[in-house]
DNA sequence: TAGTTACGCGCTTCTGC
DNA sequence: CAGAAGCGCGTAA
């Protein structure tokens, strides 16, 4: 066990002497930084540039350590060279050198720290050896505490890939200031530690605040933290908008008292960069992650109306917070600092252990160890989806001999379709079942060898294989001209000719491209990525079942991004396409048998099954048609590409209920993504024993499941919905529902929240009531002194009055509420209501006379 | 420190008269 | 001034 770590950062820096990659790793015997000093920084030229690059690097002085013509190989079959560098600094100045001089680099942007670790395939954990030091302080500071974090370092050191089960420390980290940025207090929670540091003369602690810790003054709390994590030496910071806030604010502090931000973990202050075109900061800290829980939680596909933390705790957690309004937050932590410290620490401890909290509920540090484990990415990288590709493939297409396309290189003027979208068949239906087929495109590319140079090996197969099918059918025909009184012969000739297309070492994709069957990677990666789900599920692991679908479905979409290196329309059309023949397909078959097909979307189909079933009988058909279905494409494919199918429909939801709408102010032309179910639970498979049959509606893209709708729109749908599901009438709700409206009985329900996604000045095209509204509120607050609200991004909620749209906070005119109850009442109703001979006028009309 | 396309709806703005 | 075009947003998959 001893000498395996995880891999927690890695960087590359020039020493005079040369390169130095430098990872830190935590292993079970504490912290560990390993220096590996005989790497070269490497790329690659066309051998036919060699000579060229040489004269060109020699008059610059740049010429490299090594230059070795190699067996490597471009896409397009070029011969290539590897230049190795011994500095960074020279291989950044060659590459713009060559490229200046129009030389093509190749694998020119990849870092020697990620080249070095992927061409070893360690992505999370590793084995390791080298010239070990002696347990080492880090060097000697004024703050540090005599209790010093301790780690070794291992020079010359080299690494292999291992598995090892390490325990990371981690730690929630908050800061509470002044509305100036001045510090009050720094806020730490883990699941053995608590602790506030809290700026302010000593007042007596009981068992209820004993976390707190006074420091004199601002200076003496920078100290404070910085000897804390120095003692604690945690692993791993986490925080709600930790990086832009806290540790950005925690930067200006020590940067303003002039004391170095000493928190990496050999006593390095913080690397901080900053992206082009984009207020975002990164920072690096050595031997130490910071990980943003809104990042996280986004990278893991969650989704909320707001990411404040407030909300994001309350719709997980369930817990909310006593103070609304953020300016009346920050009122009350200023006021509570002056007169109420207690209560200050409180708070900025319970932000902490939300934070932490979170992190448990949704199992986000384990997602995060799994992605690092699956892509080799960094625990505190974002997105990412490219590079992970590339970690994934490029060491094994340099083992086969290519090397790594350009960006750019597989452009192209094809443009490739997504999913296939079926016209729908609007209705109110009984008895709807939904098949779907499992991850899709994953599956396609494992059946049909969707590969960056599977593409490159089946086009010369295919090449040679037509070429030789050709001249068969040539000597074939000869053969049978020659013995054209010999039947038996002819018949052996085309015999022979249809032996050789049997073996055929291509699957064919669409646009012109085959596929070799036999050299490829991608349907192995997936493979594996397919065994290591289902055994997550086996064990009920949603999150790392989910982290694993999320990486699966990430490689259909870097294909055809032309941010990849790999990109190649006919690659993700090679998916889609066949994605499309597949539903269209499928569709076919089941309308074959005699069932309705009413939708399906990309990878699913909506059979309507007749109304005549019961729940059992539905389930048993459902099951029927997903055995039938997947029979039948085991053969087809066999059959048509002599390959094994890999596809798998599974029987998903029967519908009791099922409503499609029609597009909006049409009768006819049904919707697409938009539509509403009842499931009822099949008798006896409900866990939970009650009198009344478990069910539940289903929304998709429909109002209920849209936040830039009012909760009267949707409250109003629902309920609508579930009346018509169970046969109820509905005139009174809906008469209801309007009076109460009117009445101003539901003012509270009649709130728009919208994002605005851009900055406020950049609505130039048009400008859409939202954005008025928030124009409109932010010029009230220039007028009135206060600060702006809505110029740089962010969410509105705003209201429509008789004025127009009006942010909540600065609303001066009375709600308009025929305007409500005609766009948010009326067209949710209308929707629905003509399935069961109803309009909204209709019912509305012989009250009109009341209200005007 | 680059995953994708397809789609509906409310609304504004443009266009052709 | 009506209808078309297209923006902005949020969503399905």
């Amino acid at each position: 066990m001893k000498n395996n770590g995880f891999v927690l950062t890695r960087k590359t820096y020039d020493t005079r002497q040369g390169m130095v990659i430098s990872l830190w790793l935590k292993t079970s015997d504490g912290p560990v930084n390993l220096k590996i000093t005989d790497e070269y920084a490497l790329l690659f030229i066309h051998q036919t540039d060699q000579e060229k690059a040489v004269d060109l690097l020699t008059t610059q002085g740049l010429l490299p350590a090594k230059i070795t013509p190699l067996r490597l190989r471009t896409f397009t079959e070029q011969a290539v060279s590897g230049l190795y560098f011994r500095k960074l600094r020279d291989f950044y100045q060659a590459r713009e050198l060559l490229k200046q001089h129009l030389i093509k680099c190749y694998e020119d942007d990849i870092r020697p720290e990620d080249r070095y670790l992927m061409e070893r395939f360690v992505t999370d954990t590793c084995y390791f050896t080298g010239k070990a030091s002696q347990y080492a302080s880090p060097q000697a500071h004024q703050y540090t505490s005599p209790l010093a974090n301790q780690y070794q370092t291992y020079y010359q050191a080299k690494c292999k890939q291992s598995e090892a089960d390490i325990k990371l420390l981690m730690v929630s980290l908050d800061l509470e200031c002044s509305p100036k940025g001045e510090l009050y207090s720094i806020g730490l929670y883990s699941d053995t530690c608590e602790k506030v540091m809290m700026i302010g003369k000593p007042e007596p602690l009981d068992e209820n605040s004993d976390y707190i810790q006074w420091l004199a003054n601002e200076a003496e709390l920078l100290q404070c933290f910085l000897a804390w994590v120095n003692k604690h030496d945690p692993d791993i910071f986490i925080g709600w908008n930790v990086v832009n806030f806290d540790f950005s604010l925690l930067q200006k502090r020590y940067d303003l008292h002039g004391i170095p931000f000493a928190i990496g973990r050999d006593n390095s202050i913080p690397h901080w960069r900053k992206q082009r075109n984009s207020e975002q900061s990164f920072m690096d800290i050595e031997g130490r992650v910071v990980i943003d829980g809104i990042d996280l939680l986004k990278s893991a596909t969650y989704n909320f109306a707001s990411f404040s933390l407030d909300n994001v705790a309350y719709e997980l957690l369930g817990k909310r917070k006593q103070v609304k309004d953020v300016e009346n937050r920050l009122l009350e932590i200023v006021d509570n600092f002056h007169h109420n410290k207690k209560a200050l620490a409180a708070y900025n401890l319970e932000d902490c252990r939300l934070v932490w909290q979170i992190f448990e509920h949704t199992d986000l540090l384990a997602f995060a160890k799994l992605r690092a484990k699956l892509t080799g990415l960094s625990l505190d990288r974002i997105g990412g989806s490219v590079a992970a590709f590339t970690n994934l493939y490029l060491p094994k297409l340099h083992r086969a001999g290519y090397i790594a396309p350009n960006l750019g290189d597989g452009k192209s003027d094809l443009v490739s379709p997504g999913g296939y979208v079926m016209n729908s068949i609007p209705g109110l239906y009984r008895n709807v079942l939904v098949l779907d087929f499992k991850s899709l495109y994953p599956s396609i590319i494992r059946t049909f060898y969707i590969d960056p140079m599977g593409l490159i090996e089946g086009l010369k197969a295919h090449k040679i294989e037509y070429q030789r099918i050709k001249d068969e059918e040539l000597d074939a025909d000869k053969l049978a001209n020659k013995c054209a009184k010999n039947e038996g012969a002819k018949v052996g000739g085309l015999n022979a000719v249809k032996t050789q297309t049997e073996e055929q070492q291509t699957v064919s994709g669409f646009d012109g491209a085959y596929f070799s069957k036999v050299h490829h990677f991608l349907p192995a990666i997936i493979d594996e990525l397919w065994a290591e789900r289902d055994k997550a599920k086996r064990d009920k692991n949603v999150a790392l079942s989910q982290a694993i679908k999320i990486i699966m479905n990430s490689f259909y979409g870097v294909l055809g991004s032309t941010g990849c290196r790999f990109f190649d329309p006919r690659l993700s059309g090679s998916i889609t396409k066949r994605g499309h023949q597949i539903l269209k397909t499928t569709k076919q078959w089941i309308e074959d048998i005699g069932y309705q097909v009413i939708y399906g979307d990309t990878d699913s189909i909506f059979v309507a099954i007749g109304e005549s079933h019961n729940v059992k009988e539905s389930h048993q058909i459902g099951k029927e048609l997903e055995l039938l279905i997947n029979q039948k494409w085991n053969e087809h494919i066999a059959s048509e590409h002599q390959i094994t199918s890999k596809l798998e429909i599974e029987f998903e939801t029967h519908f009791s209920r099922f409503f499609m709408p029609t597009i909006r102010g049409l009768t006819d032309v049904g919707t697409k993504k938009r539509y509403a179910g009842l499931v009822i639970d099949e008798a006896g498979k409900s866990k939970i024993k009650t009198d009344k049959p478990n069910e539940r509606m289903v929304f998709k893209g429909l109002e209920t499941v849209r936040t830039d709708w009012t909760t009267l729109a949707k409250d109003f749908q629902q309920v609508l919905y579930h009346k018509i599901f169970h046969d109820e009438p509905v005139s009174d709700f809906v008469l209801d529902t309007v009076n109460k409206t009117k009445t101003g009985q539901l003012d509270e329900k009649l709130i728009y929240r919208k994002r605005i996604r851009r900055k406020l000045n950049d609505y130039v095209k048009n400008v859409p009531p939202h954005i008025k509204a928030a124009r409109a509120a932010d010029a009230i607050n220039i007028a009135n002194g206060q600060k702006t609200k809505y110029q740089k991004r962010g969410h509105i909620e705003y209201v429509l009055t008789t004025q127009g749209p009006q942010a909540i906070e600065h609303q001066s005119a009375p709600l308009d509420y025929d305007l409500y109850i005609e766009r948010q009442l009326k067209a949710v109703a209308d929707a629905i209501l003509p399935f069961v001979d109803l309009s909204f006028e209709q019912i509305t009309d012989n009250q009109l006379d009341l209200f005007s």
